[in-house]
DNA sequence: TGAATTGTTATCGT
DNA sequence: AACGATAACAATTC
């Protein structure tokens, strides 16, 4: 489940206990989330945690000697400390023998997770998108990137290689914020539109991570975004715009919530006009 | 029991 | 080439 605000609470919490601890020893029980070969994620064994950062969905743990760990814990994985007076987490599949006693434990039930060692940190994320929080992106830049996407725009949110860390729920959440269809293609989104909507993604992740993420079931607890969700798993329930109620439907593959009447689907006849809303569909000649 | 699940990737067809 | 659809990965919960 974990998206980027998940990620960033996990490694805020981890951040104070981690920084200067050594790995002594890793305990591989699931070898085949261990990147690019258990061998090598081995080389962790022996260095030390200078800082613990993310990028997009990943985890990252700067060790001495300029490598690191970029662990991405996908659909169920969740970081747990276990120890002399800690039970061990149920899944436990990667664990790093620290030497203050302690131990740091990849806990994942579906086993999707990834635990990946690497020297050149850039060169692994090569093909990962913007960070959407960066000061990098202007609104420029975003609106550039999705002009040139011929896609609708909920799955080209959801691409990494398009933008680093949206998941499903904050994905939903910030075309509601941003009043926009998930099936508006890319490339029809005006500059205001596309400014609205990186600035509604940008509301939506601080938001998230101001409460300490979301906690949907039992994968990932203590978050408390959940509560200010306005259209994710709302199916039914009254939009807190305009009272209509929020639908469910399934757009590639994944589930998809809106609002009927604040996000009206493009090119669809039948609907009221856009009565509030600025005409903003219409691109100039 | 059966359906659904927050993420990513390979593969196929258009 | 880019995109959509599909399955696969694996397990758990409701």
């Amino acid at each position: 489940m974990p998206e980027l605000p998940e990620v960033e609470t996990i490694a805020c919490r981890l951040r104070p206990d981690l920084v200067g601890r050594r790995i002594l020893q890793l305990e591989a029980r699931w070898p085949k989330s261990l990147w690019p070969s258990p061998e090598a994620v081995r080389a962790c064994e022996g260095r030390q945690v200078h800082r613990v950062d993310r990028r997009g969905k990943h985890l990252l743990l700067g060790l001495s000697g300029g490598s690191w760990l970029a662990i991405h814990l996908r659909m169920s994985g969740r970081m747990e400390w276990a120890g002399p007076h800690l039970p061990e987490p149920r899944h436990a599949r990667t664990l790093w023998h620290l030497d203050d006693g302690r131990c740091l434990v990849m806990a994942d039930a579906r086993k999707f997770g990834r635990v990946i060692f690497t020297q050149d940190l850039a060169g692994t994320f090569v093909d990962l998108g913007p960070e959407p929080l960066g000061d990098g992106l202007t609104p420029a830049v975003f609106a550039a990137r999705l002009q040139a996407r011929d896609r609708a725009i909920k799955p080209l949110l959801l691409d990494q290689t398009f933008l680093a860390g949206l998941g499903n729920i904050y994905t939903d959440e910030a075309l509601f914020r941003a009043r926009l269809h998930p099936l508006t293609p890319a490339s029809a989104l005006t500059r205001a539109e596309a400014t609205a909507l990186l600035t509604a993604i940008r509301e939506v992740l601080r938001e998230g991570i101001a409460h300490c993420g979301t906690s949907l079931d039992w994968i990932y607890p203590d978050g408390r975004m959940q509560e200010f969700l306005r259209v994710y798993g709302r199916a039914g329930a009254p939009c807190t715009a305009c009272g209509a109620p929020i639908v469910r439907a399934v757009l590639g593959q994944r589930g998809t919530w809106t609002c009927p009447r604040c996000q009206p689907e493009p090119g669809v006849s039948g609907y009221s006009p856009r009565h509030a809303l600025p005409a903003r569909r219409t691109r100039p000649p």
